[in-house]
DNA sequence: TTGTAAGCGTTATCAC
DNA sequence: GTGATAACGCTTACAA
């Protein structure tokens, strides 16, 4: 790691390193010629200061510290799309870490955070910390960080700091009642995890929109468990078999509604004829297919930017209130929504 | 960014920092009760060391530089996918930048990580610098990073270093021989950006493919330009609206296969009855609807994986050769490389 | 087995 | 305007 440094510079410009670095940073008084000789020097070494060396020095780094659970999914890879845009435009280093949703490597996430004494932290936390230990352990962690953290996307309860979130209860409540409008009565809701706040959010929505409307909560359907695929599957699999089904679903997030598909293709049902659903989030492919299925749609890319920006402006203002940015997704009807006469 | 170092433990453990060292890595002779008592003190303040000051001292740092083009791309997210999986495994820092496929924003991202002085980088460059203006640009820039790199999936010429490629010709050639197999003689290419080279070395597999089995190479079948979706569009729309029409295609990444797919739902064609084709690279949303459409299947996770194991190896073993690995793509037949009778 | 001291490449505080 | 010099937090000879 040996590169020409600023004693280096100073050395063959003849003058001291503090006037090197007066003209790296541009501050300070230095003359035009000195200014001048300093520069052609750097240039001829390509000479570039360590950002290493700076951020000990100026007890500063200019490194972010994203974590979030997966890049393999496209909500996540686009939020980190969007924080990446706007720390690259404000010349912030972009350092990430993913958790895989689990509470161990989400620990030491943020404890390389630290090691890398970034500046700040934008985070997607592995799961809700309501748990008393499992909310200290993790606080701990991110006072030790000594900088400020955005939560971006799960809230985590008493925990008070910049924030970007969704909408989900009213989102759901949407969705939700779009599809009471369209003529259904019986409606499940595949929850997904609702160990998550955000799952629960999508379920009270869900379930206020049925109350509301003087319909019946059934139970049974209400499916909870994982956000994941295989899960959804199995339960929708078996619930839809049931004689006393419900004629649609509302849909917690993009990877059950996979599952959901996936069941509903292979019990050879038909969308919305046999059963109607309205998801959470885009279908990864959607956009390629252009399918009639309904959905409540985020501006993912841009709940990324916001968490970033909210960040930075932390670093400009440490001293303002918490800023908590809520997004109501928007309630995107193509269709599958629909109640179709064949349903009795 | 105030917080306990190594100094105020030692003081507190009644001990040198030199001994405080030895503890933290483990290394040189310290006594039973001299690491518990030390350890004890750190524990006590949940001191950690400062990787900046590790770093700058040790004239070594342990960040990794990733720079692929766009993050919000289900192959470049599973090949951050990958690298991160074994980065955290091992214990490196991962920086990411992106640079959009734009040539000066590589040249950026090149430069902010040798800023950071990471220790090596694994690179998805942003184009393949032919023009020897730019290439000296660019590998001057990556020789002043003063690290190993690490080429993924697109490689430059001339350079000479590890990297990670799939086998772009062959994978071309396998898919356009199965469709040939399959009874088809007048088979199109909707190749891309042949600026790249992954794009050209596609577009080669293809042709080599028609002449070898003696069919006729029309030039008009040979559709190039970028790699996205609305240019593939407006290119088939055309091509598929002649008289004298391919009645297949290889399609040469997965956004132009969209843009295939849009054309064809507009033009209300069915595949594969009234054209065919292969495309490389699974379809975002594939998973979700196990669409009949044949493909080059690349496993993209692991190509990452590869990139950063090689990488670590070459902190090892500096002087080992360069490593190229070459990964033949797998061809998934699934139907939509068939011919149907209804094609004349 | 442990401590002292000299770096590592910057920035920042003073004098000059 | 400019140049010493002391931090910053750590590692690593070299002594003791």
């Amino acid at each position: 790691m040996k590169s020409v440094n600023i004693q280096d510079i100073a050395r063959e410009a003849g003058v001291g390193k503090a006037t090197v670095s007066r003209v790296i940073n541009g501050k300070g008084y230095v003359s035009r010629e000195t200014t001048a000789k300093v520069k052609a020097v750097m240039e001829r070494h390509h000479y570039q200061p360590s950002a290493l060396a700076r951020s000990l020095s100026r007890r500063e780094s200019d490194a972010i510290g994203l974590i979030i659970p997966e890049a393999n999914n496209p909500f996540f890879s686009g939020l980190l799309t969007g924080v990446s845009q706007v720390l690259d435009k404000c010349g912030y280093t972009l350092i990430i870490r993913t958790s895989g949703n689990d509470k161990q490597r989400d620990y030491r996430a943020l404890e390389a955070m630290r090691y890398q004494r970034v500046r700040g932290i934008i985070y997607v936390p592995a799961c809700n910390y309501e748990d008393d230990d499992d909310f200290a352990e993790m606080s701990s962690r991110l006072v030790d960080l000594g900088g400020p953290c955005v939560i971006l996307d799960r809230p985590i309860n008493q925990l008070d700091c910049d924030c970007v979130l969704s909408d989900n209860f009213s989102g759901a409540y949407a969705a939700t009642e779009a599809m009471i409008q369209a003529g259904h009565r019986a409606i499940g809701a595949i929850a997904g995890n609702i160990q998550l706040m955000i799952g629960r959010e999508r379920l009270e929505g869900y379930r206020k929109a049925i109350l509301q409307n003087r319909l019946t909560l059934h139970t049974e359907y209400q499916l909870t468990g994982t956000f994941g695929q295989k899960d959804a599957y199995a339960q929708v699999m078996e619930l839809l078999q049931k004689p006393d089904r419900p004629t649609a679903f509302f849909i917690g997030n993009n990877q059950s509604e996979i599952g959901f598909l996936n069941a509903v293709r292979d019990l050879k049902l038909k969308i919305p004829a046999d059963v109607a659903f309205v998801g959470f989030d885009e279908l990864p492919g959607q956009m390629v297919f252009e399918l009639p299925y309904s959905c409540l749609d985020r501006d993912v890319v841009m709940l990324g930017e916001k968490a970033a920006q909210l960040l930075i402006r932390r670093f400009e203002e440490p001293n303002r209130p918490a800023e908590r940015l809520v997004v109501v997704p928007r309630l995107c009807l193509r269709g599958s929504e629909k109640r179709l006469n064949k349903l009795k």
